[in-house]
DNA sequence: GTGTTGACCACAG
DNA sequence: GCTGTGGCCAACA
């Protein structure tokens, strides 16, 4: 399984993500440079050929919802309550105090 | 080779 | 607050 740069730096920067914490496709993104391609940075994960590598339930959209993935990962939402992350709805609570912000 | 689509985000109206 | 448009990368028809 060969992928490309981008997405080697989404996933790297996606396992940087710590316990308890979660990130957004535009943090990932602007992470790897390319802070314009969230899209990319999505389907990168949709791809997701580090599937239990890649903790793709840390990733959601920019407004704290869980985004489109819920279908493939929907157990996972389970993980993060256990973590210390609160999920109401599909949407996390406290979004921007767990959230993970790669802000150097 | 071109156009469309996809786990999206930001800006303008 | 919602809708439309532009923007990036990769895969598919």
């Amino acid at each position: 399984m060969i992928i490309s740069e981008f997405e080697r730096d989404v996933y790297r920067v996606v396992k940087l993500i710590p316990k308890g914490k979660v990130s957004t496709y535009g943090q990932i993104a602007k992470k790897i440079g390319r802070p314009d391609s969230a899209r990319a940075v999505g389907n990168a994960l949709n791809k997701n050929p580090f599937a239990p590598l890649v903790p793709c339930h840390r990733v959601v959209k920019g407004n704290g919802e869980l985004g489109g993935y819920n279908g493939g990962c929907s157990n996972k939402q389970k993980l993060l309550r256990t973590e210390g992350v609160i999920i109401k709805n599909n949407k996390i609570t406290d979004f921007e105090k767990i959230l993970n912000k790669f802000d150097n």
